[in-house]
DNA sequence: TTGTATGCGTTATCAT
DNA sequence: ATGATAACGCATACAA
């Protein structure tokens, strides 16, 4: 009973006798070992050990993805490395050398706030892929081990603002707070819906909130200072569930009846639509279906098989009592 | 220079000359050397790495847990490996060993869904307590290398309870989904608030809600099935506020004014009780000092140095819309 | 089928 | 101050 044999009947290698396995199996269980992790790593150069890097997993939209990747990567036998590198560039950058330096065998970033919109603020994204692959949820960047899976929220905002439109609202309300990847998309969409109907988007109608973690109560008040600077709106498409809370707070403090008075988009889906009062229509960036997407595709590439290197799945607009709109043919 | 030399540099020895240190220093920058992790580990056991495990990451009030908790740990030197476990005891206890065998340099069990009410239930975590350091966050079990870091929640619920009744509120109706530790202390505290009035807590307005991951609207409609039976209260006290947020539903739907019909208070303080409408009057457990206590614990438990076997910290009652109660002396 | 021996890349101990 | 060398515990190629 060699140390190789103990190895052996470990690894499930068959070239071991029946005999000798369950053996080897009953002295295992009765002193209770544990093969040594540390070893294993440096000996197979690897750990099975997934980077899960996320700017806030507070952040509730965030938290379902790293909640769901960590399970799904788990299935496929891979602990998560998790790190919180809040929102700015340069901890981003450092967080992300020091999953590596831990020899990750793969990255996910997520959330869109690791691609910039400068291509020198990517440059860091593009290094780590040329150790392990890298894979975007949410955002989407091209390149060499790089892949992203993502849902098309450009499309998504687009269609919302071609059908509140078309349902007679005038001035569609643009509410946003970053200006990640995925902010600028949904921001494009925006001005797109509005060039489908033959108009370009209102002036002073795309209202950038200066802050990730923001209060509802800001919300509310920065639409309520436009409100009674004279600025008029019968719509708020919002990129983020929790801005489109802050204006049915609004609604309410200016006493404007949803859907009535104001429609309300909210985008995410997240619980916090059916938490709030009316229920907000949201757009469903279906982010289980992304998860299961970026993880198949991680396996995928860690097993040498093709991945596409940018996947988009469309969104589906979820109508509950914030909205109104006729059917769509 | 030998290999012996270049590891004295970086680990930042001091039997290394000057010369030499700037030397070896400018080789690595220039090569891009990466000392590997794992043979590192190998030699020391141990490579600084903490085990999360918590029952749902995407709870919101948990997901603010391990955001916390990972930004501490990071700061500390210590990575955090993240398991998601969901609620089932086979599961937990399954992958409560498999990051034991990650070797782990201690473990964090995030919310109170890890302590069993009957012992047996528990042995799990005695089990690894004998190989790490664990840290309780939320529930508490005495034992060796075991510390628990909570909130006195039972007295919390109980003076919620005793001010309700005092502010003239008859019926308060209980709602809550969870006997985990935290759950049974929160309806002990419950009755007790009730014995402190003299009384006893009326029959059946304690409400189960059989269900991990619930709907608000199920909340709704528990409550208004109770009612409609009969059933009558004019304060609710739950023990999250996600169910809160239900009882506001309620309230609408059955044309209860908050909090002049029907008081709410919820409990955790999470920014749902903000999203909601009203808002929502909340306990709040500090869960920001909780994770706090819990790192420094376990950091001083690595260290060798002493540290409380169980720390309950006091809660607050956070007073917003959703009750009008007077001031306490 | 089983055992022996080597390498993985560090850190630490001991010489020099 | 620096270099040589032995652990660390596993997997694996090779020998038997």
């Amino acid at each position: 009973m060699s140390i190789a044999t103990v190895s052996r009947v470990i690894n499930g290698s068959d070239r071991v006798s029946p005999r000798t396995r369950q053996k080897v199996l009953r002295v295992i269980e009765e002193n209770g070992y544990t093969p040594n992790a540390f070893a294993r790593g440096l000996g197979l150069n690897t750990m099975h050990t997934i980077g899960l890097l996320c700017a806030d997993a507070a952040d509730p939209y965030l938290a379902q993805a790293v909640n769901d990747l960590e399970r799904r990567l788990r299935q496929s036998g891979y602990d998560s490395l998790l790190c919180c590198t809040g929102y700015e560039q340069e901890t981003k950058e450092k967080y992300l050398s020091l999953l590596l330096s831990k020899r990750v065998d793969g990255l996910v970033l997520v959330g869109s706030h690791f691609v910039e919109s400068e291509e020198a603020g990517n440059a860091y994204i593009r290094r780590a892929a040329q150790e392990v692959p890298v894979m975007l949820l949410g955002g989407a960047l091209a390149g060499q081990n790089l892949y992203a899976v993502r849902c098309d929220e450009r499309a998504a905002m687009r269609g919302a603002v071609r059908r509140l439109l078309a349902s007679g609202r005038q001035n569609v309300l643009y509410l946003y707070n970053s200006m990640s990847f995925s902010g600028r998309n949904k921001l494009a969409g925006y001005r797109e819906g509005y060039a489908d109907a033959g108009r370009s988007a209102p002036e002073g109608l795309a209202l950038m909130l200066d802050a990730y973690r923001f209060d509802v109560a800001q919300v509310r008040e920065l639409l309520a200072r436009k409100w009674d600077a004279g600025a008029r709106f019968d719509a708020v498409l919002a990129a983020d569930d929790r801005l489109a809370v802050g204006a049915a707070k609004f609604a309410k403090l200016r006493g404007l009846r949803i859907p009535q008075d104001l429609s309300i988009i909210g985008c995410n889906n997240s619980p916090i639509a059916r938490y709030c009062d009316p229920e907000l229509t949201s757009i469903d960036n279906r982010l289980g279906d992304l998860c299961a997407a970026c993880v198949d595709g991680l396996m995928a590439v860690l097993e040498g098989k093709p991945c596409p290197a940018d996947a988009a799945l469309p969104a589906a607009l979820v109508e509950r009592e914030s909205t109104d709109l006729p059917k769509e043919e």
